[in-house]
DNA sequence: CCTGTGCCTGTTTTT
DNA sequence: CAGGCACAGG
């Protein structure tokens, strides 16, 4: 161990014994230095066992990177073996492989992604009778979501009487019951489950606390409830938790991220050492300054200033062009200039939102300048791909209804709608999973439809059988092959051809792995988990990506563009002033990506929502001093602040940085369910009886046959003449009676 | 049963 | 401008 390599702050927190710590590490402060360093230090010491630490990151690659730097230290590959190092997702379901039963889940459940939820939420939507144009899936299911990550439960949101909120709460119950029905978890699921499996099963709890004995979180400022909730849950004993992140870098606040996490770390973990890292070693003194005076406008936060004890570097440039097209290529002349002094590979474009990047898709397609886009359509969200892997996941689990759906008819078995009703109704009337009931070819199938679904199970069959015999890489090539999957694609135009070779792909990663040991479900399972960033490959190309997958990255040039009202701060933060923080944050950790070099670019008119339309430069550019950049737009800029920005909205906050306790932040409007149109016929006020007829807008008529709850829990089961059984919410349902 | 057309609507970030 | 959805025709 070479100690003498960190400074005094760094050396404290790596060297800090047993006991809570928070290490708050501005940005290019050497975090990943402290916690790599951390785990070598626990280890040479001889005060941990590999098998006694854990470490927690957000991203895969983070993880990647932080085992490859503690082998090195450590003196070669192998060394950190025992370790666990990986994402707050992979070591959730770790704890749901190694422990499905206390979890009530099959040993090979499936893990769904977000199209399946989508398609989940959906259908249960339509179960229900709930209106999908009122009440987007995606929105019920962010709101599920955000349920979810505050630990709260369906009953929960069932009281006050706000047909939004029961509305809300029996497709959240239903979705549960639904993805318990199919053997299948979400992404929150896993930490929803693992946390209750570490609290309800002592002897679990203990083997998971014994391997976290020494437990590093990287990025604290992202935990969300049930994150902290689980570090808490397993740190017990000497409480050796380091918890390592900075505050001004929250930004997944809409995915439950709780900077209160970080802000109140010493209330969680009383007599927690605190260490602060102040020392930048990755920006010069201009980057830091205009970054500085940026983020010194937020009020939740602790509050810190960076420094660098280096001089001297480019001023930070500014332009505002005509359009967003005038944008694109200054930014695209400015890196023709700078392709001298920097490579193409460490320069980046980075943008609020996803959309933003076909004007620098284009322009530096004109000039010839090789770019990559990361986090677009990513590799294993491609519908081909995706249909190959729900064969598999059907291999592995029988009951998988979603996987089941996708893939009965691709290709074209002539098994479309009518066939698919008459299944679902026979998995409602038996009560079985959908595959599972398709399997028993219910007997009013047409000829043509029992043929195709015979053969599609005897592929099935024979792929579960062949399982055993074949390594995975050949059995995934069979699979291919024999489900005509491949042969979809036969002929040469490009897209037929794309597609193909990313088919071609999977069965080459599947084989890649399976002779590193991996068997098909831990492949399965890292499919999953795989996310933005894991496939960036190393070329010279100019990266063009949002400020979240920024995040983490060191950057020579940066180029923060669109830095205007409404794109960043992005216009769903209006109204909401802790909303704004985040974006200013955003913005933040954007600046602070840059090494050397930062420009700040936005237009005065863009492209939006089928029209041009005018747009007025960020507040973000009008809260920096002009000392802190360099304007070189070829037009006059006016930074006027907006109204909005004037307002003085926003909370109070004790002096000193932290937050007052007791303060209740006000509910941002954006979270607060919305109003939601019930149609509620049962007017009489005398309810409904089992035998009573109704009529439903999309199943037709039917009979009730019995009734649950009362009240606006109230639920029905009607056997319709056409749809056959389903479970309604009068309250909910447009129901009438007849 | 499958595919193509045309209308409508809704726009953020993703482990 | 896009993707999703409903409907018509093959």
């Amino acid at each position: 161990m070479k100690e003498q390599e960190l400074n005094p702050a760094q050396r404290e927190a790596v060297t800090h014994g047993c006991g809570p710590l928070l290490v708050l590490a501005g940005a290019g402060s050497g975090k990943t230095r402290v916690l790599t360093y951390r785990i070598a230090h626990l280890l040479a010491e001889g005060s941990a066992r590999p098998g006694e630490i854990t470490a927690v990151t957000f991203t895969n690659r983070a993880a990647r990177e932080m085992r490859e730097r503690v082998e090195h230290l450590l003196g070669g590959a192998g060394h950190a073996a025992g370790v666990f190092l990986g994402t707050f997702h992979r070591w959730a379901l770790e704890i749901l492989r190694r422990y499905p039963d206390a979890a009530g889940l099959p040993p090979r459940f499936s893990i769904l992604d977000t199209d399946d939820q989508r398609a989940l939420v959906k259908r249960v939507m339509t179960d229900l009778g709930v209106d999908a144009k009122a009440d987007p899936p995606q929105a019920l299911l962010a709101r599920i979501s955000a349920a979810v990550n505050t630990g709260l439960s369906p009953s929960s949101l069932e009281s006050g009487g706000d047909p939004g909120r029961e509305m809300l709460a029996a497709v959240w119950r239903a979705y549960r019951d639904e993805k318990r029905r199919v053997g299948a978890v979400d992404f929150d699921d896993m930490l929803a489950l693992a946390l209750e499996v570490v609290r309800e099963h002592e002897p679990v709890r203990s083997a998971v606390a014994r391997r976290a004995r020494w437990l590093l979180v990287d990025e604290f400022q992202d935990t969300n409830k049930l994150q902290m909730w689980l570090l808490k849950a397993v740190v017990d004993g000497d409480r050796n938790i380091t918890a390592v992140g900075d505050e001004d870098q929250s930004i997944y606040r809409w995915r439950g991220a709780e900077i209160d996490n970080i802000l109140t770390f010493e209330q969680h973990f009383p007599g927690a050492r605190v260490v602060a890292l102040e020392e930048n070693y990755r920006s010069t003194q201009p980057i830091l300054d205009a970054a500085g005076e940026l983020i010194r406008q937020n009020t939740f936060r602790r509050g810190k200033r960076l420094y660098t004890s280096r001089s001297g570097g480019d001023p930070v440039r500014l332009y505002v062009g005509e359009d967003e097209r005038a944008e694109a290529r200054w930014v695209v002349d400015r890196i023709q200039e700078l392709e001298g002094t920097f490579s193409l590979g460490s320069l980046a474009v980075l943008m609020r939102t996803n959309a933003q990047t076909r004007p620098f898709e284009e322009e530096l397609t004109r000039r010839q300048l090789s770019y990559r886009v990361v986090g677009g359509l990513r590799f294993w969200q491609r519908a081909e791909v995706r249909d190959a892997v729900a064969y598999l996941r059907l291999l592995g689990n029988p009951a998988d209804t979603l996987a089941f759906r996708r893939v009965v008819n691709v290709p074209a078995r002539g098994i479309g709608a009518a066939t698919m009703d008459v299944l679902e109704r026979h998995a409602a009337a038996t009560g079985l999973p959908l595959p599972v009931a398709a399997a028993g070819l219910p007997g009013d199938l047409t000829p043509r439809a029992r043929q195709a679904l015979e053969s599609f199970f005897e592929l099935l069959e024979e792929g579960r059988r062949l399982r055993g015999e074949l390594a995975a890489g050949d059995l995934v090539g069979w699979l291919l092959e024999e489900s005509g999957l491949l042969s979809l694609y036969d002929g040469d135009d490009p897209g037929k051809l794309a597609r193909r070779e990313n088919l071609e792909q999977l069965a080459a990663a599947v084989a890649d792995a399976d002779l590193h040991g991996q068997t098909l479900e831990e492949l399965m399972d890292s499919i999953a988990l795989l996310e933005e960033g894991d496939e960036v490959d190393t070329g010279d190309s100019v990266s063009l990506m949002t400020l979240h997958a920024a995040k983490g990255l060191e950057i020579d040039a940066v180029f923060l563009v669109g830095l205007e009202e409404g794109l960043l701060p992005h216009g769903s933060s209006r109204d909401d002033p802790q909303a704004l923080e985040e974006e200013r944050r955003l913005a933040y950790v954007g600046m602070t990506r840059a090494r050397r070099w930062l420009a700040l670019a936005a237009a005065r008119s863009r492209f939006l929502f089928g029209q041009r339309q005018a747009t007025s430069p960020s507040r973000f550019l009008a809260e920096l001093p002009a000392t802190t950049y360099q304007d070189v737009s070829d037009l006059p800029v006016t930074l006027g602040r907006p109204e909005a920005a004037i307002r003085s909205d926003r909370p109070t906050m004790a002096t000193g940085g932290v937050r007052a306790r007791g303060h209740v932040p006000p509910v941002p409007s954006s979270r607060r369910p919305r109003p939601v149109r019930a149609t509620v016929t049962d007017t009489a006020g005398n309810g409904w009886r089992p035998g009573d007829r109704v009529r439903h807008r999309r199943f037709g008529s039917g009979v009730i046959l019995s009734c649950q709850g009362r009240g606006p829990q109230l639920k029905l089961v009607v056997y319709f003449d056409r749809a056959g059984r389903k479970t309604l919410v009068p309250t909910i349902a447009k129901l009438e009676k007849m």
